[in-house]
DNA sequence: TTAGGGTTAG
């Protein structure tokens, strides 16, 4: 059973999804409040809110859950609140309408002391009497306050009424109206438990207010129901759900989504489709991805361009360019041109392979398919050519640029800034960044982040912090990459305090703490490295692979060569998947440690894995035994030429 | 309504 699901069950019946709950008998004793304050979802201390400060109101709607005596109390204060008005000699109906108006006005407790006195007339109030009394309250703009709240909860403990569909219906709507999903999925499971059944309106409702409220646990949970109901969620929903699922990195809950509906026999179309196809290939997934796109090829829909580009991307991605270039076939055997965005795509990834020289000749292919390539693609170029410090190329394709009728954009600038830092040539950044703000260029907060950078690089932190504390006031709000940079800069001029004091001026993230984590594992300060890490888990940052890269060196580092081991078992085993860097991170640490013979040991293991070295890997090694006068000879390069 | 670019940590 997927995890949401299984989840979601846990508190929303107690009990596995299928055994739908019999209808409550009337009258039968209601499930006992403290068991229900248990359940997962309803916070324990909103409760304890609850039962502790709102008592009087629920005295007063179930007298006998706090021995109240009715009859003696007809005019008194509640609370000190000031009089209730004495309604003692009027008729039910005249209650029932005095009831509701009160509630109508907003006036909850006058409301309910109405409620109170109904219990003169035999057999009432009814529970059609709370429907009305929590419909008026709601119906007139009142918020669902934890006041009523507890009055619900008070009721569905109480024996005296049992609530009815209308009840629950009514309760979840309020609930799900002001956000309060935890307790809407608490009387949701009260529902179920009471034999009743959520209708579709009420469930489409919620799932459309969670994803609005960018809850998207509650929208899963909520999906979860749907589902179990045999309810199928409108394809806006669906739609939006997959798109906020998957740029928050939850592909698998995105796929889980899709791939549910699908298997009811639900298929939206290609606009359903394509955000799943698009984080797959993001993620890796590619190949999972390509089942997804046969599987519905086969079915005989039409597939668009942007389908298709889904998949080059991921195959380029992967560096699985023949895939790739035979999917751009595919695409153009169906029938379809490539668009800008694929060959966007390819011109990126031809780049990102060192493959430039082929990335150049792509603009006048394009202009011959009839695809004029945009500011963009000619961005993405110029980045290629500025890591590579090749500045004729760079004049040649701005004025390129220039003579199609582009503006350089604030990407370009931060393409060439970028190239001269990643070059070494910081002046010449500073330069150039000052020289394109005087001439108007637009600039936005990553330039200003690589100005930040150019000002940490020449240890000038403090002037870069004070340049930050400024920049709102430049139009610009800075990001948390720039606080990470500033970060950086003070851990590179030792100045911890200063970057302690700077991690609690924002928000930080994993990138935050592993800035100042890999300044104290290269320190070796346990103090320190105990502190981050005490930090990330209070605040719940996950670790990631640059966190555990961190770990290994700092383990080396202090002699602790089999906690190492362990940590790179645990990553192999467990993640975050290890790369390459993590690899020779290990293999560097421990021949530096005196752990040569380990290291091999490393080596042949990542190699048995599926890891393959590259060059660094092996000169680490060959170094180490260089060192000795040995030569490195790894099983696995022994096998291949014996 | 869906898709492509720059700046931070190992």
């Amino acid at each position: 059973m997927n995890a949401h699901c299984s989840s979601f069950c846990s508190y929303a019946h107690g009990s596995s999804p299928s055994s739908r709950a019999p209808r409550q008998p009337s009258g039968l004793k209601r499930q006992p409040f403290l068991l229900l304050a248990a359940m997962p979802l309803c916070s324990d201390s909103v409760i304890r809110f609850c039962r502790r400060g709102l008592r009087t109101y629920s005295s007063v709607i179930f007298p006998k859950l706090a021995s109240f005596s009715s009859s003696s109390c007809a005019l008194q204060t509640i609370d000190g609140g000031g009089e209730v008005e004495s309604t003692v000699s009027s008729s039910y109906d005249d209650l029932q309408r005095g009831m509701r108006g009160h509630a109508a006005s907003g006036d909850l407790r006058q409301a309910l002391w109405t409620w109170n006195l109904m219990r003169n007339s035999p057999g009432k109030p009814t529970v059609n009497d709370f429907n009305a009394l929590v419909h008026s309250y709601l119906k007139c703009g009142n918020r669902f306050s934890d006041v009523l709240l507890e009055v619900c909860l008070r009721m569905m403990e109480s024996s005296e009424i049992a609530p009815n569909a209308i009840t629950f219906n009514l309760i979840v709507n309020g609930l799900v109206a002001v956000g309060n999903f935890r307790a809407a999925f608490f009387v949701l499971g009260q529902m179920f438990t009471s034999g009743f059944l959520p209708s579709f309106t009420l469930l489409s409702r919620w799932l459309k207010k969670c994803i609005e409220s960018n809850s998207l646990t509650d929208s899963l949970g909520v999906f979860d129901v749907m589902l179990m109901m045999d309810y199928v969620p409108t394809e806006p929903s669906v739609n939006m759900l997959i798109c906020m699922l998957s740029k928050n990195g939850m592909v698998k809950a995105a796929y889980y989504v899709f791939s549910s509906l699908l298997a009811k026999g639900c298929f939206f179309g290609v606009y359903t489709l394509n955000p799943i196809l698009w984080a797959l290939c993001k993620s890796g997934k590619t190949y999972t991805a390509l089942q997804l796109f046969y599987l519905i090829k086969k079915t005989g829909l039409g597939l668009y361009v942007c389908s298709y580009t889904a998949l080059v991307y991921g195959f380029c991605k992967e560096g699985l360019w023949e895939d790739a270039w035979w999917f751009v076939d595919e695409m153009q055997d169906s029938g379809l041109k490539p668009s800008l965005v694929t060959y966007t795509v390819l011109v990126k990834f031809l780049c990102v392979n060192g493959r430039v020289e082929e990335a150049l000749r792509y603009p006048s292919l394009m202009e011959t398919e009839g695809c004029s390539p945009d500011l963009l693609v000619y961005n993405i170029i110029l980045q290629e050519l500025s890591h590579l410090d090749r500045v004729f190329d760079i004049t040649v394709l701005l004025d390129m640029i220039v003579s199609k009728g582009y503006s350089p954009d604030a990407y370009t600038v931060a393409v060439l800034g970028g190239g001269l830092l990643k070059a070494g040539r910081v002046g010449d950044c500073v330069g150039f960044l000052l020289d394109t703000i005087s001439e108007g260029y637009p600039i936005d907060v990553a330039v200003y982040n690589i100005y930040l950078q150019c000002l940490c690089s020449q240890s000038r932190t403090t002037e870069a912090l004070y340049l930050l504390e400024r920049m709102t006031g430049a139009g610009f709000n800075p990001s948390n990459v720039s606080y990470n940079i500033i970060l950086n800069g003070f851990c590179r001029e030792n100045k911890f305090s200063k970057a302690v004091t700077l991690l609690n001026q924002f928000l930080p993230d994993v990138v935050s703490f592993n800035t100042i984590l890999s300044w104290a594992c290269r320190q070796r300060s346990s103090e320190i490295v105990e502190w981050i890490l005490c930090r990330m888990q209070n605040e719940g940052i996950t670790h990631d692979v640059f966190t555990s890269t961190c770990l290994i060196r700092y383990l080396c580092r202090v002699g602790k060569v089999s906690e190492c081991l362990k940590l790179l078992d645990n990553l192999l085993l467990n993640g975050p998947k290890p790369t390459i860097v993590t690899f020779n991170v290990a293999l560097h640490e421990l021949c530096n440690s005196g752990s040569r013979e380990i290291a091999s040991q490393v080596f042949e293991k990542f190699s048995n894995s599926g890891f393959l070295p590259n060059a660094a890997s092996y000169d680490i090694m060959s170094r180490a035994y260089a060192r000795t006068h040995a030569t490195f000879a790894p099983v696995s390069f022994v096998k291949g030429y014996g």
